[in-house]
Order: C-alpha cells, then structure tokens, then sequence
DNA sequence: GTCTATAGAAGGATAGAC
DNA sequence: GTCTATCCTTCTATAGAC
C-alpha cells in the first residue's frame, strides 16, 4: 500500500507514532507531525482533537502490544532453557527492529505512570504470575528458584535485553571508544543473555 | 546551610537539577525552575544566559559525577567476587538516594548524544577498558570470561542495577497488582544481584 | 544583583471558505 | 474532508528601573 493510498486517520497516526516515539510527547510539534503526514496542521485537529488525544492513541497502540507480545512466550510448551532462548532471539529481534521503543515507553511511563493503569488494567497480570508461579512445581524446583525469588529473576532477564535499547546512546559512544560495533554487540547477545541467566539460575553454588 | 545562606546562583543551579530530572529538558519551564529557587524568572538569564546553557550545566555535573562515581570500584584491591558485591550495595544505594537520575541521563542522552561527548572526552575510557582486561590475567582466566565478552559482562551487570530504576513506573504498576513492595524489592536486589552475576560468570556448564 | 514589565516567537487550537 | 488564516496562550528572553 503506497502512502497516497493510505486513508488520512492512519497516515496521521502513523506520522505521529513516528515523531512521538523520537522527540517524546513534550518535544513533538503538531507541525512536525503534520509535514511528516504530507498534510495540514488543522486535520490533525479534525480526526483527533487535541495534541493528547493524538499521543494517548500513539501511546495505547504501541504499550499494548509490547506487553502482550512476549507473555506468551512464557506459557509455550517448552523447557525453562528453550523459553529463554526462544525470548531473547525473538525479543532482541523485534527490538532491532524497533529500537526507539523502549526508551520512548520507559520514558513516557515515568513521566505520567498514571497512562499505564489503562493498558495493565486490560492484560491478566494476575493470571501471568499465576502461570510463572505454577512452573514451580514442574521445572524450576530442579533449579534454585523459589517463588519469592521469581520478580528479581524475571526482571532481571528483561534488563539484560531491554537496558542495552534504553542506554543505547551511551553504549555506542563508548564503545566506538574501544573499537566495537553496537550492532555486532546485539546479535551476540541473543546467545549471551541466554547462556547467562541458564547459567546464573542452574547453578548451585 | 539554610536556603538563604545559600548564594543565588547555587539555589538556581539546585532548583534547575530538581526540575531537569523530573520534567526532562522539554518538559522543564524556566518559570519552574524559579519558583523553586524561589527567585524571579530573569535572574535565570542574568547567571546562566539561556536555558540550554543553564540545562548543560546540570546535565554535565550529573553525567559527570555518575561516570567518575563508580569507575573506581573495579580499581580496588578486593576479589572479583567481592567487587561486584561491593559495586551493587553502593550503586543501588547511590540510586535509591537519586532514583529519577537513570531516567534523565538516559532520555536527554538518546535525544541528544552529542552532550555526552565531551563527557566522555574527559574520562579515560582506555585506560578504563585496559584495566579491565588487565584482570584477565589475573582473575578472569579462572572464571570462563574471555577478553571479548567483557563488554556483554559489563553492560548486564549495569544492567541488572539501573533498569529497575529506569523502568521503575512499569515496574511498582505491575509489583501492585501481585502485592510486591517496590522498595523491598531493590533491597533485596543489592544481594540477588551480586549472587546473580557470580553464579552466572562462575558457572562452567 | 534583583525586580517589573514587556517584547518577540512558537505552538496548540479554531473559524470559515471551498 | 481539506485548506488558509488567525486567535490565544505560553514560553524564552530582554529592557530598564531601582
């Protein structure tokens, strides 16, 4: 579908996921989004309002589906080492493909927390806890994983993937002061981060 | 030293850090800053010229001090081991006192790496990174730890501190609902952390 | 050095023609 | 639905009195 194809409402809504993901929901301009739209400053108005209304559709899509895409990995039937495995190929993936995310949402998140309370309040947290929790008794008692111990784990393994995204302006200045390549770094990690956190939990030391 | 003692140029460069950090350098009004110093809108201008100029100052000392902060830690005569138990207790303590600093170094980095530039310009990187590497002959070789997965190791044991307060608004959104108290949780991490990391980097499996 | 007053620019939002 | 023109508020920055 070329852009002129596109209908109004989705090229303003794509524009705007664009410019608010990059310049944040204080930084944006209405101008900036119009011109990356190829349309008038008014039309924004016409489909969505107020500059807020425009960023909460922005905000909405792009929280629910990082939440909701990864849980499932979770629940698939396969061991504890496979699921980690398979989530740091495909989470690290998807965050190549989209590397602004991450600091785009932890950033709004703080700003406005309260903007979160919608999207957790659709996702069954509970449920997701529940089913972690549940693993206990089949897999992670061979481990030394006990159920207090399963929030310090689980976000300890999105850190490792998340935080290079979030710190990525950091990390490629200093590592293009020792010679090392910020992309070559995140395909290495895929296996890194899993050989780390299977290591870190099966041992009994 | 009371608030009046203070001189006023001190007061605008205290006000100006609270409110950079919490409202970021576009979300931060000069009228704010002066309301905090308790003083009037110009004499921003009169001690600091432009908002970007005073915003530089703050963000400098900020970035600087983080930096330099906890270098030197990897310096000491302790063991491996016990470094990176040293590191966490202090680092995550030094958060807990200045959680919004991950955030703010963070956002206004990816918005504009060039800040950070001269930053780095007045750290020795190489000298930090030769230091380092010079532990492989000594310690790491016990460990499974090769010269090229330093950086991998290096950037999950920031990682492992920092995100959780990066990301603190998902995370106390989500401790809420399964009943887990957010600063429990980053005490109990000082240790889990350290245990973390030295399972991980010990383990030969 | 500190204040009041205001200039000057930018950005969000709306009215109204087509 | 889309555009032009413009209003109104907000914000940075400066001029000038004290």
């Amino acid at each position: 579908m070329s852009d002129s194809d596109k209908q109004t409402e989705e090229k303003i809504f794509d524009a705007a996921t664009e410019v608010f993901t990059e310049k944040g929901l204080d930084g944006a301009r209405m101008q900036d989004i119009a011109d990356q739209a190829g349309i008038n400053k008014s039309l924004l108005h016409y489909y969505y309002r107020t500059k807020d209304r425009l960023f909460n559709a922005v905000f909405e899509k792009i929280a629910a589906n990082m939440f909701s895409k990864f849980a499932p990995v979770f629940d698939e039937n396969l061991s504890l080492e496979d699921k980690i495995r398979f989530f740091y190929r495909e989470h690290i993936s998807f965050l190549q493909r989209n590397p602004r995310l991450p600091a785009f949402l932890l950033n709004e998140i703080n700003r406005n927390p309260e903007r979160l309370r919608k999207i957790i309040a659709t996702l069954d947290i509970e449920k997701f806890w529940d089913m972690l929790c549940a693993q206990n008794g089949k897999e992670l008692e061979e481990y030394n994983i006990t159920r207090e111990k399963i929030p310090q784990i689980m976000t300890t393994i999105a850190a490792i993937s998340v935080f290079p995204f979030a710190a990525r302006g950091i990390f490629e200045s200093l590592f293009k002061k020792i010679g090392i390549d910020f992309d070559t770094y995140l395909e290495e990690r895929k296996e890194f981060a899993a050989d780390f956190v299977i290591k870190a939990i099966k041992s009994k030391v």
